[in-house]
DNA sequence: AACATACCCAACCGCGTCTTA
DNA sequence: CTAAGACGCGGTTGGGTATGT
C-alpha cells in the first residue's frame, strides 16, 4: 500500500505538472492561482481545491487516510493528507466508489425489483433505498432510476406495474403530473411521506411471488409515519398543505406567485378529489387566490389542466415553471399514459380534514385527522384485506373498462404496451391490486386528464368497488357512454363543495343503496369494533349530507372528525 | 465513416439537518 | 441558546461511451 501510495502521489505530481490543465475545470485553469504541488492556493492563500474526476492517485491517498483515521471527519482529509479535494469531495468518494463492499457492476434483477418496489413506498428517498440494497450506492440508484424512468418514458410506459399502482406514494407521486406537467418540490417529498401510510410490504408481496424475494429489508414504516401519524406535530402541516410547518419549505415556492408555497401537497389534495384550489387553510387566502386566478383563465392553456372547471384558482405559469421537477417528472405528453391516478387513501384523509377548505367546522381537538395515524393505518390494512379478496375480479373488471377512441389509457390500470412486462408480477390474489377504500372513494374522485385534460378528453378512471353492488357499478360505467360518464364525473365533487358548488352538477348521484353500501364498506374498514359506531355516524351523516349522491362525502363531511376521534382509541 | 442520439455514470451544487463549541 | 462547521441528501450537469441512422 505504501508503494502503492507513493508510485500514485508521484503519478500524481507529475499529472500535476504535466496535465493539471486537463482535469481543472476552466473556471480553475483561468483562476489566477499559484500552484505549489498537487495542491493550490488562491492569492489569498486559501486551498483551490480540485474538482472533477479523481485520479488513482488521489484514491490512494484518500483510501490511505480513511484506513489511518476512518470515516468522517472529511475536511481533514485535505489538511492531513495535502489531498486538495474538499471534504465533501471526499466523503462522495469514498462513499461512492472507494469504500470496501460495495458492489460493482448492472444491478441484478432483484435489485432492479427491489429499487422499484423502494421507490414506490419510499419517492426518491435514495440514501434510504440504499440502505436496503447492500454494496449500493444512493447515487447509484438515483442514476438508475432516472435512467429507468426516461427510457420508460420514451417507451411510453408507466413507471410502475400496476400492482404497485395503488400504493399511496407512488400513485401520489406519479399522479401529480397533472396534465403532463408536473408539480414538485423539494419539500413535497416529505410532506407525501408524512401523509402515507405504509401498511409495510403489503403492496409488494405480490410481486414476482415466485422469486422468493428478499425482502431483506424489515417492513419500514418510515420514521416519520410512526411520528407524525401518532399525532406528530409534522403531521398536521397536511392540513394545511400551503403553509409549511416543517423546516423544509419547497426553495422553489418562494417565487411562485399568486399562489403561497406551491408545494405539490397543494395539487396532491386538489388532484385526488379534482379541485384545483390550494387547498389553504385559510380560506380568506383561497379566496385571495381565486380573485387573482379567476375562473377559467387560461392564460397557459391549461385552463382544465387541474381537473375540471371546478378551478378556483391555478398557480400562475411562473410558478409552474419553477416547480418544474428533475426528469421524474415529464413535460406534457410524454406520458401519455399518465392518467388520472387512483384517488389516494391519504386524499381521502386530506378530503377529511378539509373542513375549513369546505366550510364545515371540526372540533378542535380533532382538526387533523392527520393526528391519527390509526385511522389511516386501519383503513390501509382493510383496504388490503378486503381487496385481497376481490382484487381478482375488479382487476377485470377494470381490465375490461372501455377505452373510447382519443382516451387516455389509465396507466395505473392497465396499460397494453406494459402489460407483458409486468405479467409476472401479476397475482390475482394479491393484497394490493384495486382497494377497497381507494375503490370506494374513488367514487368521489373526478378525472384529472394527463394532457392537459379537458373533460371532453378523458373519462375518469374509477376502480371499480370490490363489493358487489359498487362493482356493478363499474361495469355499467364501462358500459356507460362517455358523455354521461363525464357528466357524472362533473357533478362528482360536489360531496366535497359548497352548496352553491353543488349546483354546477346534476348528474346521477348515489342512492340510499350505495350510501349503505358505502357505510358498510366503512364499517369494514374499521373493523367490527368500530363499525357499529360507524355505521350509526353514518347513518347520522348521511341525512344531513350536502349531497344525497355522495354518501362517503357526506359521512366524510360530517362525521369523519368523529371517527378520527375513535381512532386515537387506544 | 460520420453524425446524432441515447445512455451511463461520476461528480458537483445547494440546501437542510445534525453536532459541537 | 446560538452560531459555525460537518455531514447527508437529492437534484443536476457534463463527459465518455454505445448504439442507431
Amino acid at each position: 500500500m505504501r508503494e502503492l501510495l507513493i508510485i500514485c502521489v508521484k503519478e500524481m505530481s507529475r499529472m500535476t505538472n504535466e496535465g493539471k490543465d486537463s482535469v481543472l475545470p476552466k473556471d480553475q485553469i483561468e483562476s489566477p492561482l499559484v500552484e505549489e504541488g498537487n495542491s493550490a492556493r488562491n492569492i489569498n492563500g486559501e486551498m483551490n481545491l480540485k474538482k472533477g474526476p479523481w485520479t488513482a492517485a488521489e484514491d490512494a491517498i484518500l483510501m490511505e487516510y480513511v484506513k489511518k483515521h476512518g470515516e468522517g471527519n472529511w475536511n481533514a482529509v485535505q489538511k492531513h493528507s495535502g489531498l486538495s479535494r474538499c471534504g465533501k469531495s471526499c466523503r462522495l468518494r469514498w462513499a461512492n466508489h472507494l469504500r470496501p463492499n460495495l458492489k460493482k457492476g448492472a444491478f441484478t434483477q432483484e435489485e432492479e425489483q427491489l429499487i422499484i418496489e423502494l421507490h414506490a413506498k419510499m419517492g426518491n428517498k435514495w440514501a434510504r433505498m440504499a440502505a436496503h440494497l447492500p454494496g449500493r450506492t444512493d447515487n447509484e440508484i438515483k442514476n438508475y432510476w432516472n435512467t429507468r424512468i426516461k427510457r420508460r418514458q420514451r417507451a411510453g410506459l408507466p413507471l410502475y406495474p400496476p400492482e404497485v399502482s395503488l400504493h399511496p406514494y407512488r400513485a401520489s407521486q406519479q399522479g401529480l403530473n397533472i396534465g403532463g406537467t408536473s408539480y414538485r418540490s423539494k419539500g413535497h417529498h416529505d410532506h407525501l411521506l408524512h401523509n402515507c401510510y405504509e401498511i409495510p410490504d403489503v403492496p409488494f408481496d405480490s410481486l414476482k411471488p415466485s422469486q422468493g424475494r428478499i425482502s431483506n429489508s424489515a417492513p419500514e414504516l418510515p420514521d416519520n409515519m410512526l411520528m407524525k401519524g401518532m399525532g406528530g406535530s409534522r403531521y398536521d402541516s397536511f392540513s394545511s398543505p400551503l403553509m409549511y410547518h416543517g423546516q423544509k419549505r419547497p426553495r422553489e415556492s418562494s417565487t411562485s406567485v399568486s399562489y403561497s408555497g406551491s408545494g405539490r401537497n397543494d395539487f396532491l389534495f386538489s388532484e385526488s378529489f379534482g379541485l384545483s384550489f390550494p387547498f389553504d387553510s385559510d380560506l380568506n387566502s383561497t379566496n385571495k387566490i381565486q380573485q387573482q386566478q379567476p375562473l377559467g383563465d387560461d392564460q397557459d392553456g391549461h385552463t382544465l389542466l387541474y381537473g375540471n372547471n371546478f378551478s378556483a384558482s391555478k398557480p400562475t405559469t411562473a410558478a409552474m415553471k419553477l416547480e418544474l421537477p428533475s426528469l421524474q417528472y415529464f413535460d406534457s405528453g410524454s406520458w401519455g399514459v399518465i392518467s388520472s391516478p387512483p384517488p389516494l387513501l391519504e386524499s381521502v384523509d386530506t378530503f377529511i380534514q378539509s373542513p375549513r377548505a369546505t366550510g364545515t367546522t371540526v372540533g378542535s381537538n380533532c382538526s387533523s385527522p392527520r393526528n391519527s395515524g390509526l385511522l389511516d393505518a386501519l383503513l390501509h390494512e382493510a383496504k388490503a384485506l378486503s381487496s385481497a379478496k376481490n382484487h381478482y375480479s375488479s382487476e377485470k373488471s377494470s381490465n375490461s373498462s372501455t377505452v373510447t377512441p382519443g382516451d387516455i389509457a389509465d396507466s395505473s390500470t392497465l396499460n397494453a404496451c406494459d402489460a407483458a412486462e409486468w405479467d409476472n408480477y401479476s397475482d390475482p390474489l394479491s393484497p394490493l391490486g384495486h382497494t377497497t377504500a381507494t375503490s370506494f372513494f374513488s367514487k368521489c374522485t373526478p378525472p384529472i386528464s394527463a394532457s392537459g385534460s379537458s373533460l371532453d378528453e378523458q373519462p375518469p378512471h374509477i376502480e371499480p368497488f370490490t363489493g358487489r353492488e359498487i362493482k356493478s357499478e363499474a361495469e355499467d360505467y364501462a358500459l356507460t357512454p362517455v358523455r354521461e360518464r363525464e357528466r357524472d364525473t362533473i357533478t362528482r365533487p360536489d360531496a366535497l363543495l359548497p352548496s352553491d358548488w353543488l349546483e354546477q352538477g346534476s348528474g346521477k348521484g348515489y342512492g340510499v343503496k350505495d350510501q349503505v353500501v358505502m357505510t358498510d364498506a366503512i364499517a369494514a374498514l374499521l373493523g367490527d369494533d368500530l363499525s357499529s359506531d360507524y355505521k350509526q355516524m353514518a347513518a347520522a351523516g348521511t341525512s344531513s349530507g350536502p349531497s344525497q349522491g355522495w354518501v362517503l362525502g357526506s359521512c366524510a363531511w360530517n362525521n369523519m372528525p368523529a371517527v378520527c376521534q375513535m381512532s386515537e382509541l387506544p
